[in-house]
Parts: structure tokens; C-alpha cells; sequence
DNA sequence: ACCTGAACACCGTTCAAGT
DNA sequence: ACCTGAACACCGTTCAAGT
């Protein structure tokens, strides 16, 4: 029994800010921004509320941290094989994909730029790529700058929860039989409905072959 | 003196919807969205909080209607001899134009998707021109959708306001110089520097150049 | 150092009441 | 109908205190 200083299971494990931010975002996923709460963080973690801010300044401190966790999960690995346009495409599709897992801190990443290490590998993988296809260091930057704007700005409109509550009445199909939206009317006539997945692949593609066709991108055989 | 019942000059002009709203995103424009309150409206419209209750049966819904106010500034003026790429770009601009005049909404304007007739007539409006260029119905929805979501995403990297307070550390050219960020290295050496309305316009073009090209789309001469 | 608990100055919203 | 005001159940954060 000749434990040394650090018992070994302490009933909860010790407080830390990895574990913080990690419950943070967990309680975030599960109950949506407006019902997390120093308070209900604290009954989660097991804990006295005022304990977290011995790591975190305060709640908005803490926010930033749940963003820069969340930008670490994009996969960065890279085909390096595929073509520029199809890895960039990979790219925004993956960026999609890690951010659309926890809708409720959608709000908090388009919201709150964090100006840290994990968002600046992500632009960097993106921008490396686009440079190695012939783009010049500030060119790649504004193509992924717009990408990433598109990523997000899509990804909005498809899942977030309002802030401050819900309270929009359903579309209602009746609010577009009106004779001065002939477009609407017409599109849903012929069966139109919304699909996110294709509506964000058609504008990821159309803009990447928009920036391609403006800088003369192409891989060097 | 035969005033008939509308007396003329209340010394504060009765409440109606119009009116709170107005107030409401003045007041945001002002004191930012978390100052923001339904106390402090109330002082603002020279009544007592709750009065506002009466014409909105919540905060939510208050902001919904902030929303829509701020679609509806939306110049839907066409100039009829452009040519479709241009007047998708101008319908573009002009909707970033006004959002970015109420920086503090925006976080509820890419938060609050709004399913009212003036968000449809400004759908509408950009959906029309590209139908008129020879894009099917359901395709301009698709176009119009992307565009709208690269302008509000373009604009929340640009101007917005983090939810919750600030806290953001400055961006701090120090945390660039590191070995692992060789393309932002290169463009911060070049003198790269933001310019969010050059990017915002690079980005627009290339996303319509991109759906010009998939769709063929192009005017009747 | 790490965590607790009381306290302060707020919130949004309900409800009963006034006119 | 329109507006008031007290009250309820919360917030984030400060601060002094415990170990």
C-alpha cells in the first residue's frame, strides 16, 4: 500500500480542464444552450458550480474552449493521392460532418471566433493543399476563409436551435400559395423539398470549380 | 378643438407592434444582445416591462420579429437589363449590405430561421432572375440557398459579436510563427492582411461562376 | 491549491390587479 | 383593451471561508 501523493480512485476524479470542457460540451449536446447552466454544469460534474471557475475565468471562457474541442475533432488526414479540388472538398465535407455531430454548439462556432492552434491547423491543412495545386499563400487563405463561411452559414440554416428559445410556427405550406412568390410555388408544386446533404454538396462544388476556373488551380503531374 | 377620439399628441405614442420592434432592435443596435432585456426595453419605450407582453408573448418571439424587420430592409429593386451573374451578385451584396448594419442581429438572424413572407419574397426575388436565366425551379432554391448561407456565414466570421461576452485574446501574431503553420507563415510574411469585403465578393463570384457553369445558365438575348 | 456556500445584482415570465 | 407591480424561480459572478 505504499501509494505515493496520488491516491488512486478518488470517488470523483479530480477536476481538470480537459474533463471540464468535455462534460461542458456533453451537457451542451444533451439538454441545448439555453438550459446550460454553471449551475446545472456543476450538479453534472458532481461538484459545487463556483468549482469550475477556479479553471475558467467564466462562462464565456468556457464557451471558447467547447468551440477549440470541437475544431480538434476535424480529421485532417489527407489522401494525398486524390486531386486539389476533391481533397478540399473532403475537407469542407468532414469539417461539416464534425460539426454537425453537436448542433446545439453551432451557435457558439459561428459565434465566437477562436483565434488558437486547432483552428489554425485546420485552415492550414485546407490552405496547404490549395497552394500545392498552384494558389498563392494569400489566395488559399481567402478561398478556405469563404468555404469555411459557407460550411458554417449552411450548417445554420439546416440545424441549429434558435437562441433564446424555439417559438417559429411551422413553415406551413399555406403561407407559400401566394401569387407573389411564383418561384416557391412552382417548386413545391413539382415536389420540391429541401435536402441538406445535396444542397451543401451542389454549392461546396460550384464554388470550388468557381475558384479554380479564377486562379487556374491544378495538380502538377 | 372637435378632436374626435384619436387624441393628437399622447406624450408617448401608444404601443403597437411596429413601434416595440423598432425600439427593440434599436436597443440591440445599441447595447449589444446580451445587454439586451426585457427590463431594459421597457425603460427604453418609457413602460413598464411587461406591457410588452401584451403585443408578443415572449422574448423569442420578440426576436423573430427583429429578424424578419431586418429581412425586410432588404432592397428588392432589380435593374432589369443586367445580366443574371450580375444581378445575383448585386441581390447578394445588398443582403449583406443590411445585415451588416445591425451587427448585434445577426447571431439571431443565423439562428432564427424566420418562415415569413418577407424572408419568401427575398428567396423569391433572387430565385425569380435565375429562373428567368433558364435554371429550374427547384434548382434556383438550391442556388439561392447556398448563396444566402455563404453571405450570413461570410458575415458572422467578419462582425459578429460572441455570444456571451467576449473573452477572446487577441489574435496575436505570435501564435502564427510556429513550424507547423508554414502557409500562414508565407501569407503573414507577404503582408497578408483581412479584407472582409474583397473575400466576400471573391467568394460570391466563384460560387455563381461555379453554378453558372453546372447549370448553363445564361439570358435570352 | 482546490473546492464550498452564502450573498449580490440581476434575469424571463406568471399572475392578480388596476384603468 | 391595455398597462402595472409584486412575486417566483431562476441566472452569472464575487467574495470570504474552509481543507
Amino acid at each position: 500500500m505504499a501509494d505515493t501523493g496520488t491516491s488512486d480512485r478518488p470517488t470523483r476524479p479530480a477536476l481538470n480542464r480537459e474533463h471540464i470542457v468535455a462534460a461542458a460540451r456533453g451537457l451542451i449536446d444533451k439538454v441545448g444552450l439555453d438550459a446550460f447552466t454553471m449551475r446545472t454544469l456543476g450538479r453534472e460534474l458532481g461538484v459545487d458550480p463556483m468549482a469550475v471557475y477556479h479553471y475558467f475565468p467564466n462562462k464565456a471562457a468556457l464557451f471558447d474552449a467547447v468551440v477549440e474541442l470541437t475544431y480538434m475533432d476535424i480529421e485532417l488526414k489527407q489522401s494525398p493521392d486524390a486531386p486539389w479540388d476533391e481533397a478540399v472538398f473532403t475537407f469542407a465535407s468532414t469539417m461539416r460532418t464534425s460539426m454537425r455531430a453537436h448542433p446545439h454548439v453551432l451557435p457558439l462556432v459561428a459565434t465566437r471566433p477562436v483565434n488558437t492552434a486547432p483552428v489554425g491547423l485546420v485552415i492550414e491543412a485546407a490552405a496547404a493543399r490549395l497552394v500545392s495545386a498552384g494558389a498563392a499563400p494569400r489566395d488559399a487563405l481567402g478561398i478556405v476563409n469563404c468555404i469555411a463561411a459557407f460550411v458554417i452559414g449552411h450548417l445554420m440554416a439546416d440545424v441549429v436551435e434558435p437562441i433564446g428559445g424555439p417559438e417559429a410556427p411551422s413553415p406551413g405550406p399555406e403561407l407559400f400559395e401566394r401569387t407573389d412568390m411564383p418561384t416557391l410555388m412552382a417548386a413545391i408544386a413539382a415536389g420540391w423539398t429541401w435536402d441538406a446533404d445535396r444542397t451543401f454538396e451542389l454549392g461546396l462544388s460550384a464554388m470550388i470549380a468557381g475558384f479554380g476556373a479564377k486562379y487556374g488551380l491544378a495538380d502538377a503531374d
